[in-house]
DNA sequence: CTGAAAGCGCTTACAG
DNA sequence: CTGAAAGCGCTTACAG
């Protein structure tokens, strides 16, 4: 590989000057411009990122953080929507992301993640943080390389989903059919700060609608899985007259409407079943999944953005993104049979 | 951040020895690691990376690349079951990944990428190889960092899916069951290196089942989603008495069940249908798809072992993986009706 | 076994 | 506008 000195000799100036050219400064002349330029072209010469991110404390490479706290991470939509967001607005600016999913344990992350953080490879960072086991965004601090959260980690700088918004917005839905005996499947809300804030939402909807949340058949140990959701809805349908089923997350969802078909329902004439997330298959399914769609992209463009801006020494605000209800077919009245 | 210096002076010894006694040489007392590994306690030292990368040439960075050829590239089941993989050998080993996904361009990869390729950050690269357009490995010769391609791209090593065989193996199924007019759906093959092996397996095993596979009514403008499924079902089912839908991929099988059981007819009573890839919508999708399963975790797995024993000088074997046949409910035998 | 010194390829005041 | 020189924080022969 060429280096700035062989650009040098080749177009007759000094390494500095060099440079100088490459990174834009604006003192030099035309004719100087010229001679440095096609001497790179010529040599084909491109920056050698590690000896300018030594001397210059820049690589333009952005973290892009998300904690391995289940099997199958990619396999995440709401992974893979971020990861989009985040790449597009990475890509527009020539920069490049260091993908990294750590491990965590309460000791805290894994020591490969804690090495890359005070690496001094990253001029950033864009991380998931909605797992209160530990933050992957503390160790950070300690080298203050800027950094956007993506949830509810406590950060200066972050974006959120309105978790609130979506899970009320979902119970109104449901209460509005005219159910008044619900299920609620749903995974440990420890393992998520998310969860708590659907929770919320629909703990504050139902009661607001005269209903007793509280007494309402629960299945919390799902653990976000189709297999969960299957067993969740064998539980609850068995104890209860319930008419409709409120689940935390789609594939959840898309276990229970197996369920409840197999133990000889309908879905929604019999039981009404919706999630949360709109991921492909709650469009695909028969019946059509009526869920919520939290806008994952968003949230990646979001983060992306605040980040480049806390990188041009700019103060971005926060947000928090609202979420969209989308109606499909597993949602309808009930049955006064039943 | 506490440099090595710092570490030194603390230990009472020279930077030299503070870093052979970090990076493992044999050659210190025991009385010196004690002191030296204290002082890197004391101080929380944690090496500059792009430092070391600039004196040793390593960085402990692999770069896994996605051509990006279309939209929603980080949804492809494909990508993320080759990103599982990676990551998961990557992670073992200590070693961080740079996710680049560079537009392509007839010109080639665009420039961002080329600097990437060429920045000297990267110790290895694993690249998703199987588009004509322009290949994302040739750039990254010049420099000869060890590469492994994924897929059908020219280079030395590589791993891919058996597309031959799978594809074999997915047309014997319908053929055994007795189908005699089979419609196909698929994409342009100049698209994909992948498609052209498969269309190859369609065909030698029809022909060798005495059908005559150049007659068979083909739709191939689609471009893997479902909506182009369903109009390409809608295509073959209006010309012709067809029995089987063998499609390209599942989002198209999918798209084309939705087709077949709007216009009126039952799948598989009527009319079978069959993908290819074995994504989660295939196994929820009432009927359950009957389609390939190509194990992509273990394209990803494999690829990066072979990328560290290249890394290790060791010469690794390329390897073709043998796909899974996944019968489910979407196929059955014709009906003499039709 | 330990240390002084050169060198990796850049950037950035500083002087001219 | 241009260049000589120091320095970024490591690693690695080399000498002792």
């Amino acid at each position: 590989m060429p280096t700035l000195a062989e650009v040098a000799q080749k177009a007759g100036v000094s390494i500095a000057t060099v440079s100088k050219v490459l990174s834009n400064t604006p003192y030099f002349t035309e004719e100087t411009r010229r001679k440095v330029m096609s001497a790179v072209e010529e040599l084909g010469y491109l920056p050698n990122l590690a000896a300018r991110a030594l001397s210059s404390g820049k690589t333009h490479l952005i973290g892009v953080i998300f904690p391995y706290v289940y099997e199958g991470i990619f396999t995440d939509p709401l992974v893979q929507y971020i990861l989009e967001g985040v790449e597009a607005e990475c890509n527009e600016r020539g920069y490049n992301i260091v993908l990294s999913t750590p491990r965590l344990s309460p000791d805290g992350p894994e020591e490969n993640y804690r090495r890359l953080l005070q690496s001094s490879y990253l001029d950033g960072i864009v991380a998931l943080d909605n797992v209160p086991l530990s933050s992957v965004l503390s160790p950070s601090l300690r080298k203050n390389t800027p950094a956007v959260a993506i949830g509810y980690g406590d950060h200066p700088y972050f974006v959120r989903s309105d978790d609130l918004q979506g899970s009320t917005s979902l119970m109104e839905h449901v209460v509005s059919l005219g159910h008044r005996h619900i299920g609620i499947l749903t995974v440990d809300e420890s393992l998520h700060y998310s969860i708590q804030n659907r929770h919320l939402g629909l703990q504050t909807t139902a009661e607001t609608a005269g209903l007793n949340y509280a007494q309402f058949p629960k299945f919390d140990r799902g653990d976000f899985s189709i297999a969960s959701g299957m067993q969740g809805a064998a539980e609850v349908l068995n104890q209860e007259n319930v008419t409709a089923l409120v689940c935390i997350n789609d594939r959840m969802a898309l276990g229970a409407i197996q369920q409840v078909q197999k133990m000889g329902f309908r879905v929604p004439d019999d039981i009404t079943v919706v999630g949360y997330d709109d991921i492909l298959s709650a469009q695909l399914f028969s019946p059509a999944l009526t869920t919520i769609d939290q806008r994952a992209p968003e949230l990646g463009h979001q983060a992306a953005q605040m980040l480049f801006a806390l990188l041009n020494n700019e103060i971005p605000d926060s947000v928090v993104i609202p979420t969209r209800l989308c109606i499909r077919e597993s949602s309808a009245p009930p049955k006064s049979s039943r």
